[in-house]
Order: C-alpha cells, then structure tokens, then sequence
DNA sequence: CCCACTAATGTAAGCGGTTACATTCGATAT
DNA sequence: ATATCGAATGTAACCGCTTACATTAGTGGG
C-alpha cells in the first residue's frame, strides 16, 4: 500500500541506491537510468518518506516559529502577520518547512534542537531579558530574533529605531510643533526604548521641552493608544502634535483626538511607526515611520539559512534602514500662535 | 555528542528498549528501573529524536495548516489570525505540531500526505471548486476547511451565515429600514453566497424592495469596502442601511459615508459580519455577527485529531451557531418620513 | 524441591531512506 | 590480447528509535 524505494527499485530493475542517486540529482547516472526510474517514480506516486530522509541526513529542513501565546494581546499585530508573510515567501524559495509554535509557559526553546525537530528559529516578539536566547547562542543554534535584546552577542534583525523617531520628531519640529506628545509600547522591547530615545534627541535638539505628561506608556493596541491619548488631553496646553511609536496606538490616539471634537492635523497632528497596512487608509492619512516589514521576514530567512547551511558565522546582527512616509496626519508647517 | 537512546540504555544499565518503555509511560516497568532511566535522561539532558520516533511510528505528529499565498490581498484578514489563534492553542493541547504552507501556484496539497509530512491538513480560505480537496476526500485522507464548499463530502466547520445575516438584515427592516443596501465579497467563496441569500431572504419577509444597485461586490478588504459603498452612494435615494457581508466591507464602508459628510446611524446604519477586534473599537462601534472564530478553530483541531487517530469517522460538517451583537452603528428604531 | 506461570527485561528486526565502499563493465593504452 | 582506469551501479551499514517475540527472574502451588 504505501510506496517505497524498495518497490520502486524493484519495478525499475535497479538498487535503491541508484533510485536515490536519481531523486536527489546525483550526477553520475545514466540519462537512461534516470529516465527509467522517473518512469516507475510518476506511474508508481511514489514521493520519498520525508522522516526516512530526515532522520538519515540529520535535518530537519523544517524553521520553527516562535510567536506570542494565543493570549497575549499582541497576538494578531499586524507588524506580525506582515513579518510572518516575508518567513512564508522566503522559506518556501528556500526549500524550508516553518513549524509555528505558540510561546507559553516559559516554553524551552533549546529542546526543538534536541530533539531535532527544526534547524533554526526565528522568534518574534522576545522581550528584552529573555534568558533562553543566551542559552541558543552558547550552543552555537541558529537563530535570528526579530527585534533586538539586551543579550549583546544575540542575533537579530531589526529597523533603525532611533533614527526613524529621530526623523519624525525632526519633522514635526520643523513644522514648527513646539509640544510633541509622545505614546509608545514598554521598555520590555528595545524597540521601544529606541523610538523613545529617538525622540527625545529630537527634542533635545530642537531645543524643545520634555515633559513626563506628554509621554505616555501603550501596549501597543489601539485601546490603549486611546487611553493614552486621553489621559495626555487632560493636561493643558495640550500638545500640538503626537508621536506614536507604533501605529496601532497613533490610530487608536487619533480616535480619542477626533471624539474631543479636534482636528486632525489642524490642532493635533500626528506621527505612527511601522506602516501597516491600516496606516494609509486612515482619516486622515497617517504619516508614519515605515519598517521594511516584509524585506526584514525574507532577510531573516535568507539569513538563518545561511547559518543552517554553515555559510554564515558570528553574531548577525543587522538594522535595516527606516524611512518617513509623509500623509495627511502631520499636517503642513505649523503657524505661531 | 549527539545523546541517543543507546547511551541513556548504557549509562543506566538496562536495554533500549527498557529506557524506550520508560520514556513511552509503559506500565510494565519497576517503578526502581523508571527512575534508574529517568535520572540519566536528566543528567545527560536527553531528548529523544522526533525524526526517529516518527520514522518507526510511522505518526508525523504533526498537522499542516494551509494558509493563502503572501501575494493574496486576503492574506492578513483578522479572520484569519484569530482561527490560527484558536488552531496553536489547540494543538498545543492535542500534542501535534502546525506545519505552516501557503497556497501558492496550485500547491498540490495530497502530497503532504504521501510523503508522510503530516497526519492531518486544515485549509483556510479554500475556493469553493478546489479540486484538490476532492482528492482528499476520496483518499480519505484527514482534513478539515474552514468554510464549506460545493463538494458535498467535504469536511467542514463554518459558521451559520444565512441564519446570521437573516437575523441581522431583520433586524434592520425591524429598525423600520426600506432599502438595505448589500456589500458582500465574491461568490467564489461559499459563506459569501450564504451571507447574500441570507439578506435576500429577510428582504422577502419583510416585503422589502431588492435592487441590483443596492448590492455591491467587493473583495474583503478595508480599501474595497471603501470602494463599494463609494458606487452605492451614487444612487439616489441612497440606502438607509447598509448589511455587509464582512466586517473589513463595513469599516471601508463607513468611511466613505463619513467622508460625504452623513452620519453613523442616523443617515446611513451598518451591520457587519464576523466580529474582529476592530468592530468594537469603530466610531460608531459597530454592530455585527459574530462567528465564534476561536471556538472554530479548537473544535476544528479536535475534530482533525480525532479523525487522525481514528475516532472520528465519515464526513464531518459543522455549523457554529451566530450572533448578532448590537452596537452603535445600528441606530434606534427609524422614524418614517 | 520442582514446575508453571507471570512480570520485567532483553534481543533483534524493521521503519525508509543515504552513502561509503565494492564491484562490474566497457573503453583505452600497451 | 591484456592491464588499467573511470564511470555506472550495487551492496550493505547506518541513522535512532519502537515493538514483537524471546528470555530471565521471581512467585506460589503441589
């Protein structure tokens, strides 16, 4: 009932040795031979046991995929799924399987290596600490993260961070906006720090005020980017413009914004970070920082394999460049009062 | 290097195939030998090769997840990212591992079968004249689709979409509503046709008037949905109310009534369908039926283990029942002009 | 004290491939 | 014609487990 290479050896009049050679594109076969068995290979359906070969070459051709817990909040961001889109494209060209697991309970990474399961991970959504990426690292397995950590010899594939909130509250300053606002996620992610950090050298070098009311601390989702902006409406003056080191939050912001009866970009305007797809189709337009999100999932890929295949060593530790996509939110230069 | 049964067998003093039985939860061993074994499997910090253990099982321990191609527009629709949810949930409980594919280029699905990659195949955003779940069927191999289509054997777990936008286009002609106005995705997925002859049906029973240029195709996505209601708006009178046939259509759609200054629900109400995170969080929140999409995907993974492992026989096709979840964007009842 | 029986453990075959090494065979050189 | 060589193919070991069957040890009965 199932096939084997036995039967196909049989049915071809040659070894299964000679069978291999064909289906792995051995070159030293005969055209005649191989033509022979491709015969018996089509007739027969035959499709070679993906464990068998597994277990004898010792890979496992398969990426694992680490992704939040199916109750955390951040579960479906978009930034994910988009990321997730360049690992599917990348992996399959690649010629590699993608294993999706799901990270909870202090899930133990270093066991889907053990009992070699996946060549390499890719992991999204680590915090800063983590300790098991030490663990990865110390044994040599290949892994990239997506988003930097505390760990200094981890590898990971990133944006330019302070750089792309640097350029945006450059912007905003240059449109003449004297109090900037600023919503991000928490300091768990570097990323946040970063985009924090971006934007207070921005500040800093505007020669603009900093004030602990006009920065507020998201989970990243448009609820609490809502709260936050709030909170921030309470103050007064409120600001004339608002950075948000994320879009899910710059769109939930702007909805609060919009509920108090102000304008967009008129009184408040207004600056996200990653570009989802969302980003362009909100009223108005929101500016935003973009992040190559799907080039970052297929580098990553291209990356990992490399460390699999051997070809690439070391740290890997790559920063891809950001870039300010200017829409309606930001508004045009700002009058004095 | 590598730790392997036999070394566990040496260092413990006892038989392969005793530390297998351990490892295994056979009850034909000494409780005194059990923690002989165990303590060496600690010590060595042995896991047991998964490729291995499937090969001679002949179990891949895994199920194939079947997701869109990158390049599809449907890619990333929440619907989607909240069944996967309820999928890597489940299938952490089950034991089995999700192997992630995408549907591209007419991905001949049966392989993943032959060459024993996988026990059992889910299928999201399957077309309703796919031939290669016919194949499955009758290979009877295990699988299940997330949303029914015209192959009557097929193994299926959807939602009740006649019933739940009956109700909900009810609903509205019991707001007193005249002309309803449609926005539905394409035929090419069944659920969508359910949707529409689900409005079509409440119109009828309620003696409502149906009109070509009240029903308006799209392809599910924020953008087209703007796209649609946009036309619709062309019309005169225009609708009092709009039905569509997926909450992304709805939201689109909102925004273009926004936009030409009318007003949620007072001139134009709106009922979606599906429930995602976003609904609630529009302005005006958005009423909308919900399909139980985390149950689905659970009931679906228990639904596929049981098939695998042999309990569960004969075509499965499951309907979780809707609801009509009432928010702002659906207005009070209308006063006649 | 021996035998029969059961429970615990061991032995070895097999899962379905890959690959190092051995063999065969035809062509070329001598 | 024979020795030499290389290309094509075959042989068999091995990957790391599971499990049917064989063996051993331990127990109680006659």
């Amino acid at each position: 009932m199932r096939k084997t290479i036995d039967q196909v050896a049989q049915l071809a009049k040659v070894s299964k040795a000679t069978v291999s050679r064909v289906l792995n594109n051995s070159p030293k076969v005969t055209e005649e031979t191989r033509e022979r068995v491709m015969k018996v290979v089509k007739e027969l359906g035959y499709y070679p046991s993906a464990m068998a070969r597994r277990l004898t070459t010792n890979k496992a051709e398969t990426i694992g995929l680490i992704i939040p817990a199916p109750h955390d909040r951040t579960f479906g961001n978009p930034f994910y799924t988009e990321i997730i889109r360049g690992f599917a494209h990348q992996a399959k060209i690649k010629k590699y399987d993608l294993l999706l697991f799901t990270n909870e309970h202090k899930f133990n990474y270093s066991q889907l290596f053990y009992d070699r399961r996946v060549d390499g991970l890719l992991l999204i959504g680590v915090k800063r600490n983590d300790k098991g990426i030490i663990q990865l690292s110390k044994k040599e397995f290949p892994y990239i993260l997506t988003g930097k950590i505390d760990y200094e010899d981890a590898n990971y594939i990133d944006a330019e961070n302070r750089r792309g909130a640097y350029r945006a509250v450059s912007y905003l300053a240059n449109l003449n906006h004297k109090k900037i606002a600023y919503i991000g996620g928490s300091f768990e992610f570097v990323f946040n720090q970063e985009r924090f950090e971006g934007y207070l050298s921005a500040l800093q070098d505007h020669n603009l005020e900093y004030g602990k009311e006009l920065t507020m601390e998201s989970i990243s989702t448009q609820e609490s980017g809502y709260e936050a902006m709030r909170k921030i409406l309470k103050f007064s003056p409120i600001p004339t413009a608002v950075f948000a080191a994320n879009d899910l939050d710059a769109i939930g912001a702007m909805k609060a914004v919009k509920e108090k009866g102000l304008r967009i970009p008129e009184d408040i305007a207004f600056i996200g970070f990653d570009d989802i797809q969302l980003a362009s189709f909100m009223d108005p337009p929101l500016t935003t920082v973009r992040q190559p999100i799907f080039e970052m999932g297929t580098t990553a890929i291209n990356l990992l394999v490399g460390m699999i295949e051997g070809r690439v060593k070391g740290a890997q530790q790559i920063e891809l460049p950001t870039q300010l996509i200017i829409r309606k939110s930001s508004g045009k230069i700002r009058m004095c009062k």
